[in-house]
DNA sequence: CTGAAAGCGCTAACAG
DNA sequence: CTGTTAGCGCTTTCAG
């Protein structure tokens, strides 16, 4: 068992004593310059590194975040999930993964995770009806939803506006000469599928165009493709569809072509959602709404930093219509 | 401020000492009967949880295992992740997740990764000239490389078979009539990328063919397009492509397909590696080797968890050719 | 400004 | 088998 470096070493090393020398690496309470830089030196050479658990241990709190995830085919969760740990690593704080196994609620991870006393949880993977905000309340930890967020508000998170982009993906749908579209949309109890409907209903009401179709099902191509198929029995003459996200558009597309003949966008017309690095693809070149990824998880972390609780409320990010090949002119 | 509910409180609720219910709690030392009963009786009616920080200080180990990966592109990845993440939490360790910035030696957050107290370590971002092994073994936890690994050997590693993979691709193309055939691999720096073009190269060998080109790269969409741009003007007649990855893969077939005006597989037969979910959608399906992930994930955990040292070397698993459209009969 | 001393919640000898 | 007694490495009063 190797020997772990301890400040009393540290203090020993430099002649001072140990609360001395936790004062230094803390950087609170009042030391002389001149110690300050004893300590410091005596640190540096022997090697010294401070331990986070027995800091925690005494503060109540770590510098560990724990993130929750589902089970996620979304290519758009490892960019976020990168970029998450990315950041909170620069300012100094660790990711603690936790993932929902296929039909698990994250409501039952969270007393194992709040165990840490951690520094702030972030959550991607809430369905709608999760109580995982009270939660976290009651373990005092900060919490923050981010993409996905349950309904009864109050709870701090942050999300690309689905109403806005379902509005947006419509408009484009009808700007481009589409009339009979429908709305393939992915897990019904979670709120970007329920966001991205309410934005598609909406918008066709807008245009003053009954949906052909609204089906709900769930992220992943095989549903996509699923769906193209039941629309072409179905839906006569269907001429746009708005996905719930890209995978589930690129579903779609393969189906329309491979399967059923149809060209894209000359018979039929598809427009995504999220912008994961698939939909730039020339086999898709998928019109989608790109989420503004970076910016939402930079507002995550700065929601979770606020030291009171501030923030109740989904705080709503725009987002952007790329226009590719699968829509028209 | 919540008061934690402490093992001190458990003990007064069951009138035993807190010894007791740490040994009742922790499953070691000697129990009686009946006061184990009372003691589980007392924890569960005040809510007790165990603290795994306060545990972890004195005991030098926590039940945090070290993830350590790259910037990933790969869907491979959030596969991995999220097997690794399932297993560890059924056997109750926790992942804390690091990621490598891109250009970034993962040596250099081996340091900060070190100082949890770590029941191990699980590296997935390893370049060929890693010392992480050595940086573990001095910090004294077990570390086990996963799908890369640093050369030189000595060190536990699990990954596919790279070598195999690329005799078995490139025997696939020569069997179904390629005959100029090129590799376009991705990081040269990585193992995998070494192996697949080692097994390339000693398939060609084998067949008695010269290989027309043989390039690197990086293991991306764009690498890959363009890679098939530079092949379509230096090598005439190319009709064999094995490439370093299915992402790579992606990128070749598309630009061949949509640029280049060619037919797959007519015109030219194309085999990647890993099996991601992309390879299988339509508008690739794509031949490829698959890798057993969870067989791997498995082996890594057993050897993790192993308490001697015990198997150093690299432990490879085979991977099977998938036949798909991307190649002829 | 600095050192001494008291724990954070738990495990691990050590006696009884 | 059980309780008592030391700490793990650190932060934080509290005197000096």
């Amino acid at each position: 068992m190797q020997k772990r470096i301890t400040q009393r070493d540290v203090a020993a090393h430099a002649r001072v004593s140990q609360a001395a020398v936790s004062r230094v690496m803390g950087g609170h309470g009042y030391v002389a310059g001149e110690v300050r830089e004893r300590v410091l030196r005596a640190a540096e050479e022997i090697g010294y590194r401070p331990d986070p658990v027995a800091r925690s241990l005494i503060t109540g709190r770590s510098d560990i975040v724990a993130v929750v995830v589902g089970h996620v085919a979304n290519p758009l969760f490892p960019q976020m999930l990168g970029t998450l740990t990315a950041r909170l690593r620069a300012q100094g704080q660790r990711v603690l993964l936790f993932n929902a196994a296929p039909g698990q609620e994250i409501d039952e991870l969270l007393p194992d995770a709040l165990r840490y006393r951690l520094a702030g949880i972030v959550i991607l993977a809430a369905e709608l009806h999760s109580r995982a905000a009270a939660i976290c309340a009651a373990a005092e930890v900060p919490a923050v939803f981010l993409h996905r967020y349950p309904e009864g508000g109050g709870v701090p998170a942050i999300a690309c506006d689905g109403v806005a982009g379902g509005r947006a993906a419509v408009g484009e749908l009808v700007r481009t000469g589409c009339r009979r579209i429908a709305y393939v949309g992915g897990s019904a109890t979670s709120s970007p599928d329920r966001d991205r409907r309410r934005g598609f209903a909406l918008g066709m009401e807008g245009a003053g165009i009954a949906p052909v179709a609204c089906l709900d099902g769930a992220f992943t191509y095989d549903w996509g493709a699923e769906a193209m198929r039941m629309l072409m029995r179905s839906v006569p003459g269907i001429d746009g569809i708005f996905c719930g996200d890209d995978v589930i558009a690129c579903g779609v597309m393969d189906a329309a072509r491979h399967e059923l003949g149809l060209g894209i966008p000359r018979d039929l017309s598809v427009i995504g959602f999220d912008d994961v690095p698939q939909a730039a693809w020339s086999s898709y070149d998928l019109t989608t709404i790109r989420q503004p990824l970076d910016a939402m998880i930079g507002r995550a972390i700065e929601v979770l930093g606020a030291a009171e609780p501030g923030a109740r409320g989904v705080e709503l990010v725009a987002g952007s219509l790329v226009r590719r090949a699968s829509t028209r002119g």
